[in-house]
DNA sequence: TAGATTGTTAATCGATTAACAATC
DNA sequence: TAGATTGTTAATCGATTAACAATC
């Protein structure tokens, strides 16, 4: 039985750490769909995401009761209510800001499109750049911003701009009228709190590797000596 | 006074939470120190940073005492210490596995060669892309990993390969010797704890935001109705 | 001096994990 | 039936924040 609140949707704000945790769940049961598996345990779910079932099976509480026990879960009954959960039914529209390598290289990510996020246009300031053809779609001028979102009913800006610009960018994608930005800057956008930010931060995750890196091979260095 | 500990590196080790928050101060302090700022203080680092006060100073104390009471701390000192603590000043080598839009894209990237992370060659398994020319290097076959790793003395490799061979390329990479993975592929890999992982998750992050931007869209129709 | 800011310890908060009753 | 596995609550763990003495 389902409480009332879970019909409502009206429970305490899931933290977004489990969220984060969704889409890991939805691959695997995607991947173990593909190869025509039928259940799976929070047990063999755990493992394929490297969590402790617990985790599992609390995170998966949160939206509903989707197992059986003894069986585990439906692998096609859950993949279809994580995407329930994540709204993969309905799309959004993404404006790409920046045609750099990491714009070009997101433009032509077709797996975002299969997990239904569209990619409508992409826009520059760089005149070199302006006019040409990426992922299908014809670089345009930063200048029609505003338009273009109004246009192709744009929710997410992708800012694939350099750091210094940034923050003038989110702050015109935020007044054109999209609801949420996907930040590939490294810098922390202000911006009002019914914008969502997420922050892809490519150079301290390649920091933080460093410095793991780093650790292993003094300690390395030590067990020889 | 730096205790004993410190001085040797001996103390506890410190959190991952701990070492991705690095990379962040450091941004914020080497553009303070462009703009020729001298002195910057936990609040104002925690306010670019979008932390608490608190938590910059507890951070930075892990590393050692950088700061003057009354004063905060010196942006030149602060810089050097967190490049020591990152351990910038001496390079590491890269090797990229995939040589497909992503791939590209981090090749293409002189910030991370600037951060002293050199991608010293690109492979690939296709022959229409083996070859080719990415960012000054000639894409090779896949078959030749173990033999440029080797060679180029590689210390990282990053994976730009699709989820189904990520694992297989894992192994590969840790079998020719390197010591850290950039993993861009959406699988949990498995590798021995001496090698040290990063995933980086575009797809997660992507729905993560998805979730967020229909959890917004969903409350502003609330309001409407 | 008075006041501001560090470094550090203690308190709080939240997230993860363990435990176990329910049950198929 | 016996045993396995869920859903959920309680216990643990760790990370963040508050507080404050030290001090420039």
């Amino acid at each position: 039985m389902r409480t009332m609140s879970q019909v409502a949707g009206l429970r305490a704000p899931i933290s977004i750490a489990v969220i984060r945790r969704i889409p890991e769940y939805l691959n695997v049961v995607r991947r173990l769909r593909e190869e025509g598996v039928e259940w799976v345990s929070s047990e063999e779910l755990a493992q394929a995401c490297g969590l402790n079932p617990s985790s599992v099976r609390t995170d998966l509480g949160y939206f509903g009761k989707f197992g059986l026990v003894r069986r585990g879960y439906s692998v096609v009954g859950l993949n279809e209510a994580l995407e329930r959960v994540l709204g993969i039914d309905h799309t959004l529209n993404m404006v790409i800001v920046g045609a750099g390598n990491m714009g070009q290289a997101i433009a032509n990510h077709e797996s975002f499109r299969r997990r239904g996020f569209y990619v409508k246009a992409i826009l520059d300031r760089s005149p070199e750049v302006i006019g040409q053809q990426v992922a299908g779609l014809t670089v345009l001028p930063v200048t029609q911003l505003a338009e273009v979102v109004k246009r192709e009913k744009i929710d997410v800006g992708v800012i694939c701009v350099p750091a210094a610009q940034a923050q003038a960018v989110a702050e015109a994608l935020v007044s054109a009228g999209v609801v949420g930005l996907w930040n590939f800057a490294p810098v922390q956008l202000a911006v009002p709190p019914e914008v969502a930010v997420e922050d892809v931060r490519l150079s301290a995750s390649l920091l933080t590797l460093g410095y793991q890196v780093r650790q292993r091979l003094a300690r390395a260095r030590r067990v020889r000596a």
